[in-house]
DNA sequence: AATGTAATACGAAATATTTCGTATTACAAA
DNA sequence: TTTGTAATACGAAATATTTCGTATTACATT
């Protein structure tokens, strides 16, 4: 019984995510035409790391046409999860506060999220520990 | 083309700076004591990466005595800041709340830490939208 | 001075990631 | 059918990171 090596996600794996998220799935092409609005490669490279990301398991791809649709396995919020996870086992071990007060520093919060927040800060509250 | 980030230190580069700011400064074998602890690397493994730190201006050393004393150039505080910056244009984008939510979920806070959130969070409605 | 020890320096292999050139294939238009 | 286009497949080069073997150097002890 052993629980499966999730792989974290390179750099490039990531902006390609970002878009299928966004989409909800895609064809190479079309995650193509987004990247290289802010990126300098060619097609065969986009093309390349979506075949790498599938052998992995990362996405998943119809291939009863001629171009495949691709589609995220993973979801946004799993993501982001495992990468906070991985960030409060190291850079900010020990310091939840920190990687918050830098979320708040960082960027300004809408008024819903910022209510979001403040509701889950009265459940910490309540809660006593 | 490929263009290098600058100053964002590695994995195995980060595991060293844990180690320098929690100490301070200290020698290539101090670091390395506390790094094989829980990983498989060798001695020289830990040195070269800190020479290759040092080249990059990450970290400075005084080599006035063999033992050379190697200390961190820049602040977690200041290293941390520049991760969130760049998950905040990244994984992030446009959900700083997302962010904040799941380090919430990921760890129990402090009661100060929770405190100085609340605190900020004051800050934040107080200004308005 | 000779020797043993512990440190750094150097270079290159091993690994991981990104990139793209070229080949091949499928389809549609001429 | 032939040709042109656009897609995938393949393989290898380019780049980045991690690893360590070996050489060299400095120092303390004898």
């Amino acid at each position: 019984m052993h629980q499966k090596q999730i792989n974290q996600p390179t750099e490039s794996e990531l902006q390609i995510l970002q878009v299928l998220w966004d989409k909800g799935a895609a064809t190479v092409r079309e995650v193509h035409q987004v990247l290289e609005t802010r990126k300098d490669t060619g097609y065969t490279t986009t093309l390349k790391i979506m075949q790498i990301m599938t052998d992995k398991g990362i996405l998943v791809r119809d291939t009863s046409s001629r171009t495949h649709i691709y589609k995220p396995v993973v979801s946004r919020e799993q993501t982001q999860q495992q990468f906070i996870g991985k960030m409060m086992n190291g850079l900010f071990k020990g310091s939840a506060g920190r990687l918050v007060l830098g979320a708040l520093n960082d960027e300004s919060l809408s008024e819903n999220e910022l209510k979001e927040i403040k509701e889950y800060l009265e459940q910490f509250e309540n809660k006593g520990k």
